[in-house]
DNA sequence: CGGATTTGACCGGCGC
DNA sequence: GCGCCGGTCAAATCCG
């Protein structure tokens, strides 16, 4: 039942800033791996991670889904310029999508917002954007809200909720 | 030279 | 229980 309905822009985020329930439960996973890697004698394969990842997430707090909103939009570029500095992390294809799928994160330490860019197979120039999480922080120095929010027709946003 | 990107491996969840 | 699939990490590499 996902239902595409076509809003503004500003409606758009001023529904996501109310209706945000956003967990911070999650901690910052820097140490995801530790560097104990006792067995790392492996010849000629420096790029086994060996050790445990121990991850310490709370099994009970599972399945708290952050708010995502996903819009897409039509623009040749892979990445438009919202405010805020991404820095890439992952980069997959999945299958039914013949374009990879590209993995982002919000460089601040306090923000930890994640975007996800998939580009449709159908149409190479649409660009589907999802947002994970709210940024806890000013966007930027200078003021790019206004080449986001004021550049953009309202009129070419299609949010979708599934 | 430092930080962002690349990219293969790895992990957890889910389906069979 | 095993394998697929999506998501993430991190060493290596690239680029300013």
């Amino acid at each position: 039942m996902c239902k595409d309905s076509i809003i503004n822009a500003n409606q758009f985020f001023y529904r996501d800033e109310r209706g945000v329930s956003f967990m911070r439960g999650r901690n910052a996973i820097g140490n995801y791996g530790g560097e104990d890697d006792h067995n790392n004698e492996n010849d000629g394969k420096p790029r086994l991670r060996v050790s445990t990842m121990k991850m310490k997430r709370i099994k009970g707090r599972k399945k708290v889904r952050e708010p995502r909103f996903s819009f897409k939009t039509m623009t040749d570029v892979d990445v438009l310029d919202d405010g805020y500095k991404w820095r890439k992390y992952g980069q997959k294809v999945v299958k039914n999508t013949l374009h990879p799928r590209s993995y982002y994160r919000c460089t601040e330490e306090n923000c930890k917002v994640k975007k996800r860019v998939e580009r449709l197979a159908d149409d190479p120039r649409m660009v589907i954007t999802t947002y994970e999480g709210r940024h806890a922080h000013s966007p930027s120095d200078h003021n790019l809200e206004d080449s986001f929010m004021g550049h953009l027709p309202s009129s070419h946003l299609t949010n979708f909720f599934c």
